[in-house]
DNA sequence: AGTGTAAATTGGTATTACCAATTATAAAAA
DNA sequence: TTTTTATAATTGGTAATACCAATTTACACT
């Protein structure tokens, strides 16, 4: 029996949408500069906290962005989000980033295993396309590139496992770790041979699929992202080390 | 030339990822409800101001709601409805159950092995209690609560994996699956001895964890889930039947 | 005109106080 | 004893004020 509670309108809220609207119907424009908040404050009629609450969950929504002494401003970019929210949370969280990729490596296990089980023909040379165009890319050395041919690449497994939940959820890891995957490729193309190595390893991946063992596909697809961790690992720590810099200089200011 | 100028960290926002991290982790529980704000601040080290802009923008994203007198709650609809709207898409027809069951089949293996890896004394003793609880409601006939066991029961085993990734998949899959788990329980109901041989299945898997022997722990899963989309398929038969008679009554009209 | 320093501006944080809604507790009535 | 009612304690909401820190502006000096 749950009627509608009577609702407390929050006084930062009716601000907040209040602002929102000015914002949406062009009053503040993209890129401007909105007055000070003791300003804001007086002409809402409300107090200083109120208002910084109010542009604090603008904030937090993407529309403002401010920056100390210097004012607070209309975004210029409306983001994009991804279909799930919580799942994009996880993305914008460092401290996960191992689970995202912990969980990717299984799902791509997964795939490979029911790939080689259920390609179908027509599949099959979808998958022999993607692997031509991952060689062609090898040759030129745009990591870009490469990185969207080699998530292409494994989409198209995803795909060939004919499971639909299977495809949808790899298809937002992916968009979640787009960024990672060609970061990592750009600095395992530092390392020589890693690349050699790599194209070895999905010929080795895309022949067990094509033969049809299961099992072996997801060893070799087991292989091929363990291979892959390690070079994130690797750059990791190197991010680390950067920080770490970065720290003792801001510290020794 | 847009080189990232310096951040200054916002000690509001500091709290919000803490507070966040909490609430993903699980430290903060869906539906739980916040310590006050003053206790808050106090334990953060920082004003009431800036635990409560932390708060607000948590807020807006939705992930806690707050009611003046009464408290600040973690938001219930986390893994849930207002996941995935795609994937509630696919629960809501027939065709793609058998995806997402294979789908839930894979993920669980998933989750018993790395439970068999990773599982602490607290995980373990909270297995336990779930299992316990399991046991209890075998004994009463209500397949509506035992369901809700078996579902806890897993759930125990997808948190004590320690992937955040893969426990809130789960937990959006469980809601998905969660009336095709009643019915299919409600119809082994129906088959002698099935019921006996669910406990039995699930002590083994229990056991398994419990060991540490992620492989068997997986073995074991797969064999529980195996039986349970056998009594599923009959199920289904059963139903395309009756369709089938009910179709033909239409018809006949 | 260029440069460096001081002052004003502006967002960030903390403290305090009080209000309003809710919840818990205790007292009173049935 | 149970239910109802009144009171108190808790807790989020709002306000006012002060001060800090980063940025911008103004101005004096070279």
């Amino acid at each position: 029996m749950t009627y509608n509670r009577v609702e407390t309108p929050r006084l930062s809220d009716v601000i907040m949408q209040r602002m929102e609207s000015m914002i949406l119907e062009g009053s503040f424009k993209p890129g401007q500069k909105l007055p000070p908040e003791r300003e804001l404050a007086s002409n809402f009629g409300v107090s200083r906290p109120s208002v910084r609450e109010a542009i604090q969950k603008l904030a937090a929504k993407g529309l403002l962005t401010s920056r100390q002494g210097g004012g607070t401003f209309v975004s210029k970019t409306i983001g994009s989000s991804f279909s799930d929210p919580l799942l994009e949370l996880l993305g914008s969280h460092q401290e996960f980033h191992y689970d995202l990729l912990e969980f990717r490596h299984s799902l791509e296990g997964l795939s490979a295993y029911y790939a080689a089980l259920r390609s179908t023909p027509a599949d099959k040379a979808r998958l022999q396309q993607k692997f031509e165009i991952l060689k062609a890319t090898y040759l030129d050395n745009d990591p870009t590139k490469e990185a969207e041919a080699d998530a292409a690449f494994h989409l198209a497994i995803a795909e060939a496992a004919h499971n639909i939940v299977l495809l949808h959820t790899m298809r937002g890891l992916f968009n979640l770790l787009e960024k990672n995957i060609v970061e990592n490729l750009t600095h395992l193309f530092e390392r020589d041979n890693s690349r050699s190595q790599l194209l070895e390893q999905h010929q080795a991946l895309f022949d067990a699929i094509l033969s049809g063992d299961a099992e072996l596909a997801r060893q070799r697809s087991h292989q091929h992202l363990a291979y892959v961790e390690e070079g994130l690992l690797e750059l990791s720590k190197q991010e680390t080390r950067v920080e770490r810099a970065l720290r003792r200089g801001q510290s020794s200011n």
